[in-house]
RNA sequence: GCACGUGUGGCGGAAUUGGUAGACGCACUAGACUUAGGAUCUAGCGGUUAAUUCCAUGGGGGUUCGAGUCCCUUCACGUGCACCA
């Protein structure tokens, strides 16, 4: 039988016996691996799918054969730009195209193999799960966490569309060229800052890989800090800066406002005026990460304002400047330029005063960064950084002109998107009763049937124009009403539907407490690296909303997260179109086999680095498989292993066990190689040495492994339990180990496992080559390491 | 710029976490079998040397009996940075 004939016996096979099925509430203890859900795109699925796909499998067989009930889901996360982009281009409903797409990434990874269970599978389209992703939003409405607020966002005045930041990237409109510009839109914010700080504590209720935990700690970016008062000379108005060190207040000789700070128009001076006007417009062509790029020249205008300094009521002029952000802290600063690099650069260009208040070096000399002790400080002269710090912060509070602040970079969530294809925000706006959230019992509501896609002139989403979508009476009065015309962004559906799957036909509610408290965490979460701040923290901000209002019932529901590496082009870089590097698995399957392309990718490289794609070493994959293959002539009908092999199998259970649950793909794959080479120099195998190497292979290569177990006549794997092995017989009897003379190699014993430190010396000291490099010398000393290596010290 | 990650043979990568650097695989070389080979088998495969001689894990320094692994410093590349998913 060739590869694919026998592929699709087994695919077929467990498909028709539900061998994969997740059973709520069963007996076995609950295993749940998730793995991202993919976007179904036209391009079908991509390598990396099948990588990660191909990882998550070979945990969830493992999983199952040591006895787990599995979860192991797969669905679609088929809302987002790309499906409207092609639609417009098509005319064809995004609905359609996502249909066509669904069904050829599923026919795709039923060609793998994958183990999912298929009786869960949804999409974040379908109007079953949208249901309930906006019935989430009016959960966050009705407990004060939705609000709506006025951002600036990219808008491309040619396309007459709001742009990604990657999609105006370099400050132009990546579709049209034309020079994008920041528009103020009135949007819809979910208020995650509110939950910054159970964000961070919650880490320590996860298992996340400690680079993960690190993505999110950043992502929330929280700072201890002060807020400080400054009056402006000649108004009653007063404004308020973050800094991290209000210790070196002394050293504050002027003060920045971001250019859409709310004071800038009103304490700006007559001959200022113009200038400033100039920058504010300058400004708004730039996006903030051009802003903030620290190589790029300073520049600013003076507001022809000063500021008191609240501790020592010195005049310090007011400047506006675009590395200045509104968006962080307070969108003011006091400018310490002696020891900020920033401000020194910023002080230099303008020629302002640059005071140092910290002892040792200030940042002309580029040792800024040392916390000397405090100098022209007045009476925090003498002081150290803590020291100051809290003085400082006493001073404050007492003249009450500042306070103890802590600030975080992460910012309320723009939850509403200009797009077509995305999930209808489920409210309506009302003359006379304002915002007002549609009844829960009229969802989903449903995203029309249009024919046009494109945005409206002002960059409204294209629902804007289907007047009977959008006209309709208001759920309070009666009177009439219109509804949202923005969607949800793509992050909404994927940040619940790994509940979901823990009950996804359930149509009361979107998961039942039950079957949470049954499954009760995802255990293992599999995802790429790209995700690791955004999707994740969106995801677990999502939780623990929904925990806080009793909904779900751990805090954190995702336990432990693993990412992974990108497959790239044989070129080492990444697939794409117009570099023509993209390998198309349905070739590879066709070619080699699903079980070839699968060992291969667990084998290519280290699971969590990027590795390039190499057909000559897949091809080397395939001969495995044929060796494997070729094992089957050795068999003697014998039910116990062969003493010669015994250790080396021991040892294999126990390394590939090991590695499939701790990313080690590409050296189980190794052992195995090693087990079958090491099959191979036996003129004989028993049928026990031979079905455990298939069973060991198995969660990797599922098709072959249970073709060639049949054959031995034994029941299928799946239906099988994983091997155990004895510790004890995973010790080789005897081992040759290195003999190191003043940190050289120069020989190498053998030695037994009951060889006692003493004898060990004694085989070294005897080693020929040993002696040779000894001669002449003095012994200093010997160090043994069991079982690793004896360095002997000569002097 | 900030954050994170990565640098080991011709290539992908191993290294039990401080203990014989280069497992396993690819590519390559020589040979065997062969009408044939993208098959199989055997041997070799970091550089260097008369030599288990010396040098080698991006570069430089350090700690240690011993460093790819720890510390300091430096260079290069990759990824993310809030409307791509």
């Amino acid at each position: 039988m060739n590869f694919n004939e026998l592929e699709k016996k087994w695919q077929k096979y467990w498909d028709e016996h539900k061998s994969f099925k997740a059973i709520d509430e069963s007996n076995k203890e609950p295993y749940y691996i998730l793995v991202e859900f993919p976007y179904p795109s036209g391009a079908g699925l991509h390598v990396g799918h099948v990588r990660s796909y191909t990882a998550q499998d070979a945990l969830a067989r493992l999983k199952r054969m040591q006895g787990k009930n599995v979860l192991f889901p797969m669905g679609w996360d088929a809302f987002g730009a790309p499906a409207e982009q092609y639609a417009i281009k098509n005319h064809i409903h995004p609905k359609e195209a996502v249909k066509e797409n669904i069904k050829n990434f599923k026919r795709q990874m039923k060609t793998l193999g994958f183990s999912f269970d298929w009786d869960r599978e949804f999409s974040t389209t379908d109007p079953e799960y949208y249901k309930w992703t906006q019935w989430q939003f009016l959960e966050f409405y009705k407990h004060g966490m939705a609000y709506k607020a006025t951002v600036p966002v990219n808008w491309c005045p040619n396309c007459k569309t709001v742009l990604s930041n990657e999609d105006a990237a370099g400050g132009v409109c990546e579709r049209c060229g034309t020079q994008v510009v920041q528009k103020n839109k009135s949007q819809w914010m979910l208020k995650m800052s509110e939950y910054a700080e159970d964000l961070l504590t919650g880490l320590d209720d996860t298992h996340f890989a400690p680079k993960v935990k690190l993505g999110q700690i950043n992502w929330i970016g929280k700072s201890i800090g002060a807020e400080v008062d400054f009056k402006v000379d000649g108004h009653n108005e007063s404004f308020t800066v973050f800094t991290t060190r209000c210790d070196t207040l002394f050293g504050a000789t002027y003060c920045v406002l971001a250019p859409e700070h709310e004071l800038v128009d009103s304490i700006t001076t007559p001959e200022h005026k113009v200038e400033v006007k100039k920058y504010k417009e300058a400004c708004l062509l730039k996006n903030e990460l051009e802003r903030t790029e620290l190589n790029k020249e300073k520049t600013g205008v003076f507001t022809g304002a000063y500021a008191i300094n609240p501790v020592n009521n010195k005049k310090i002029p007011i400047y506006i400047s675009d590395y200045v952000l509104s968006s962080y802290g307070t969108g003011a600063i006091m400018a310490v330029p002696a020891h900020d690099s920033r401000d020194y650069e910023f002080a230099r260009l303008f020629n302002l005063e640059i005071i140092p208040v910290l002892d040792g070096g200030d940042v002309s000399k580029e040792a800024y960064e040392g916390d000397g002790i405090h100098i022209n400080s007045d009476f925090l002269n003498g002081l150290n950084k803590e020291e100051a710090i809290n003085k400082m912060l006493a001073y404050l509070e007492e003249h009450h002109c500042g306070k103890k602040k802590i600030n975080y970079k992460m910012r309320d969530w723009i939850f509403s998107r200009q797009r077509f294809w995305g999930e209808p925000i489920p409210m309506i706006y009302c003359e006379s009763c304002g915002w007002v959230p549609m009844n829960e019992s009229e969802l989903p509501l449903l995203l029309p049937d249009v024919a046009e896609y494109e945005p409206t002139d002002n960059g409204e989403s294209p629902l804007a124009k289907i007047t009977d979508w959008v006209n309709t009476t208001c759920p309070k009065c009666g009177r009439p009403a219109k509804r949202e015309t923005d969607t949800m962004p793509n992050w909404a559906g994927s940040s619940w539907y790994f509940l979901r799957f823990m009950d996804p036909h359930n149509n009361k509610e979107f998961a039942s407490m039950k079957n949470m408290l049954y499954w009760n965490k995802v255990n293992w979460y599999n995802g790429g690296m790209e995700h690791t701040a955004r999707h994740l923290l969106y995801a677990r901000f999502w939780v623990q909303f929904l925990y806080n209002i009793g909904l779900v019932p751990n805090k954190e529901m995702i336990d432990t997260r693993v990412s992974h590496g990108m497959v790239l082009g044989s070129d080492n870089q990444k697939m794409s179109k117009s570099k023509g590097n993209v390998i198309n698995p349905d070739d590879i399957i066709h070619e080699y086999g699903a079980d070839t392309l699968r060992v291969y990718e667990m084998f290519m490289g280290d699971y969590e680095q990027d590795s390039p794609w190499s057909t000559a070493s897949l091809r080397g994959c395939k001969r495995f498989i044929d060796k494997v293959i070729r094992l089957q002539d050795k068999v003697i009908d014998k039910d116990e292993y062969s003493p010669a092999l015994e250790v080396i199998i021991n040892k294999s259970i126990k390394k590939v066990e090991y590695d499939l649950t701790h990313l080690g793909y590409n050296t189980a794959v190794s052992t195995l190689m090693i087990l079958a080479n090491k099959y191979d120099e036996e003129t004989s195998i028993t049928k026990k040495d031979y079905q455990v190497l298939l069973t060991l292979l198995n969660p990797i290569a599922p098709h072959i492994t249970e073709e060639l177990n049949e054959a031995l006549g034994f029941s299928p794997i799946c239906e099988s339990s994983w091997p155990t092995y004895d510790e004890a017989k995973t010790i080789d009897s005897n081992i040759t180990i290195g003999v190191q003379v003043n940190g050289k190699l120069r020989g190498e014993i053998n030695i037994t496992s009951d060889d006692t430190e003493e004898e060990i010396k004694a085989k070294a000291l005897a080693s020929e080559n040993v002696k040779k490099h000894m001669e002449g010398k003095e012994l200093v000393k010997v160090i043994v390491i069991k079982g690793k290596i004896v360095s002997i010290v000569v002097k």
